[in-house]
DNA sequence: CGACGCTTTGACACAACTCAACAACCGTGG
DNA sequence: CCACGGTTGTTGAGTTGTGTCAAAGCGTCG
């Protein structure tokens, strides 16, 4: 039923957090034997909305993010190939953002029932949805201080170096740079910044050679002093296995 | 075993989401049966610290923060009863936070492999802990658009109309007032603003008579003028009974 | 009584925003 | 082929929200 071949970025990653049964792995993969693409621009999930559904991405650059009110726009994260979109709005029974596709993305869906089945099935891999639900809000709360307590170079400063250690772990970066779809707009809607003065910060970190971002691509040119820099500590905390009983 | 009298907050709130089965409601009792006291001041959990325990407020107000490198302090949210605080670590192996009794707490903790075991033999309370820390990680997800595209008063008067609302779900609340223990310095440390700013803009929310806080009362003298102003929205997403079938 | 924690206020500094203009670079269509 | 609008990046000038520093007021508690 599964195919080592095929082993996909999602069972790649669950794996790291519990070893799984064939028969597990199999549900991984059946899950995304029906990948469905999405064009640049276009927004799959809305704010507020009921039908629950989750994505799990298998290319391409994702942006959650709400919008305020006062028109203002809050970028949540990038979800990136590897990442589930939208599980906790399965639970919730309605999204509390919205996702739009930064780039052209493939994509594996499943509904709501089906997810609830697969927990209620599969307590271990309900254990490991868990789990990534439960990193993703460790990364949530990161970006959380950063925007309520580093200054404009810190954050911007941290918020490269996270992107390039997750792009690594799914081999889009190598030690010093990454390609990258984003625009300083959008940059600034993530960083809580302005437009205007994420271009300036970001000419004081190439003036420091510190970093470069040009042509869609980023140059990490000084890791350590970055680190310093911005506070940074790495994203690898919980990734050693666990031990849980297999109900098979 | 469970007796409707000792039905315990987090019981309820939990069925809110599921409808229990007696043996399931007779775990959550069980967990809840050697609640412990946890001083004001107390730091119960520490960042980076592998000791995997999760803990069920019963009374009492924690704070969840971080601390930077460069010594500043991040408020992540405030624990209220009937919330758990630590699930996320027990996933990650590691907490991503420190947390701190704000007032003295009365607590039921249950160690890391006592959990997965409950998740493994009863996958409804499994999903039920997966849509608490969902609920979580929607309100963090709220705190960071406030902290990223909000301006300070828009911060504070969102920050305690949520709080309003939590409260009320508990009980410690009426339709205007309640009760708190904060000082300006932890609410600006929430909201990553100055305790020196928190206070200028309290003035400002009194001397236009939305709201007031005095002596650990907070008065909400215009709930529809504090909400205009916040671009606030209930939190009451997600609280609908799902169907998941039985396994009993 | 003094020490301490918390609030309040003022004066000033500065980080980040706004507005505005312009340059560079597309893809499109005449 | 060039003219065109649209998007993104860049820079300057002036404004403002929020932070910092400092001092004083006020309870409470030992």
């Amino acid at each position: 039923m599964i195919h080592a071949k095929f082993e996909s970025l999602l069972a790649r990653k669950l794996s790291s957090f519990v070893e799984m049964s064939k028969d597990e792995l199999g549900v991984l993969a059946d899950l995304q034997s029906k990948p469905v693409s999405i064009k640049r621009g276009q927004v799959f999930i809305k704010e507020r909305q009921t039908a629950h559904k989750a994505f799990f991405l298998q290319s391409g650059w994702g942006c959650s993010f709400k919008i305020l009110p006062n028109g203002g726009r809050q970028v949540i994260r990038f979800p990136l190939p590897g990442d589930c979109v939208g599980l906790r709005s399965i639970l919730l029974r309605a999204s509390d953002h919205s996702c739009t596709a930064v780039t052209d993305m493939v994509v594996a869906t499943i509904e709501a029932p089906g997810m609830l089945e697969i927990i209620n099935k599969y307590p271990r891999l309900g254990a490991a949805f868990l789990w990534a639900i439960s990193q993703d809000a460790a990364m949530v709360v990161e970006h959380l201080v950063s925007i309520g307590r580093r200054s404009a170079k810190e954050r911007i400063a941290h918020f490269f170096l996270e992107l390039a250690e997750r792009l690594k772990l799914v081999g889009l970066a190598t030690e010093t740079q990454f390609d990258h779809p984003l625009n300083q707009s959008i940059i600034g809607d993530a960083l809580g910044l302005s437009e205007v003065h994420v271009n300036r910060v970001l000419r004081e970190l190439r003036e420091q050679n510190l970093l470069t971002l040009r042509e869609g691509k980023v140059n990490i040119l000084d890791s350590s002093g970055l680190q310093k820099l911005a506070g940074y500590r790495s994203l690898q905390i919980g990734r050693d296995k666990i031990d849980m009983p297999n109900t098979d």
